[in-house]
DNA sequence: TTATAATTGTATCGAGAGGTACAAATTCCT
DNA sequence: AGGAATTTGTACCTCTCGATACAATTATAA
């Protein structure tokens, strides 16, 4: 018993989602046309509108699945016992994700749109807001580490939140430049020389 | 006497460039229209072409005349007496200027044309090589440090250029997601922390 | 004054952008 | 078997893109 009426679709909405998020990643939300995204996804044009809304809706799309495929590191990393952890996973997580081989080079949420024209913008702002969640994440985490205990009264939750989006930020401008795993892991670690605590798993295990 | 024949130009080739260069800085390569342009510029199309090329052969001017005026603080930056000073004036330098209220938020070199359409990929990889080039200048300037002694044994210059580079890059981001001045410089102290020695003539003298 | 050389403004070009109309095709429900 | 509902493929729409043709205009040089 099919629940649904009508000629059934003949491509898999997952599949053609992946095949199209690869094409933003390559070429952000401008760089991308129509005549891209059905060619990348085996589709034709009235298939993706009746499947996804237009190119703005079908980006949404894009960005969530992104998010949940693409940045799960960042829910691991803060689920991480101490406030050194959280960085360090934080970070080594951003370097092995932007650098992944199976994927095209840097990070969706940073080069899908940082400037366009007018009609992009909202897309920009969009991606502008969503950035800023995942800082607030890392924030209230740290918040909580100093809470704890786990991080000095003269360290700030805002400031070292800040910090860590920057240089995740850097890395996805390095990465998406051309940079090696190998490099964006030395910038990990010199960017955790800067951090209110010492010794890390990756370093010591040979992580990775 | 007059060395040119032919009608006078009736604009000035260097304000054109800059009203240019705030269309471009905003909207990045892509997203910067010929209308886009030509507005700005108080000219018509025909007149652009003539002066400048086309779209491609202006931008590349455009980013000539950025690098002069809107990227001096490297060079000043390399002109100072220790590693520590030239790390110093690099990212308070890059804090100041990309948190500029005449200007755009954020880096042309960076979000000019981070990912995009084929047809752009010239220009996208043409930026990728100038950032190249800046990261070289201050990595041979930390080798020279380190030659003088004003370097740790165990710094090593490649590794701290990737590392300013990649700071400057995610501040870049953050610029132009709207982040103020104030928070550019809480980036800059946390980032300092990692820098292998101390005391700064901004925090000491309140620089700005 | 005439020829030469450059710029300016209008009007337009072909190509590609995002988006859709519409009929044929394929399924389920009665 | 015969609708009702949905997808598919072709063809097309309007709009904007970057780029130019061309004549009128304004200067210098002879």
């Amino acid at each position: 018993m099919n629940m649904v009426v009508g000629r059934p679709r003949t491509f898999d909405i997952d599949k053609a989602l992946d095949r199209a998020l690869m094409v933003f990643w390559r070429k952000g939300y401008e760089g991308t046309s129509l005549a891209d995204l059905t060619n990348a996804m085996g589709i034709n044009r009235p298939s993706l509108y009746a499947a996804f809304g237009n190119k703005e809706d079908l980006f949404r799309r894009v960005l969530d699945y992104y998010s949940q495929r693409h940045m799960a590191f960042i829910g691991d990393a803060l689920n991480q016992p101490t406030a050194w952890s959280v960085a360090d996973h934080l970070l080594n997580g951003a370097a092995d994700m932007l650098s992944d081989p199976g994927t095209p080079p840097g990070c969706l949420m940073v080069q899908g749109a940082l400037s366009c024209g007018d009609n992009a913008d909202c897309i920009r702002r969009e991606m502008i807001t969503r950035r800023a969640v995942g800082e607030a994440a890392i924030r209230e985490r740290l918040e909580r580490a100093r809470s704890e205990g786990d991080l000095p009264a003269n360290a700030y939750p805002a400031d070292l939140a800040l910090y860590l989006m920057t240089v995740i930020h850097g890395m996805s401008v390095q990465a998406a430049s051309g940079a090696t795993h190998d490099e964006l892991r030395r910038i990990v670690k010199a960017a955790m020389r800067s951090w209110p605590k010492q010794g890390s798993v990756y370093q010591k295990n040979g992580y990775r």
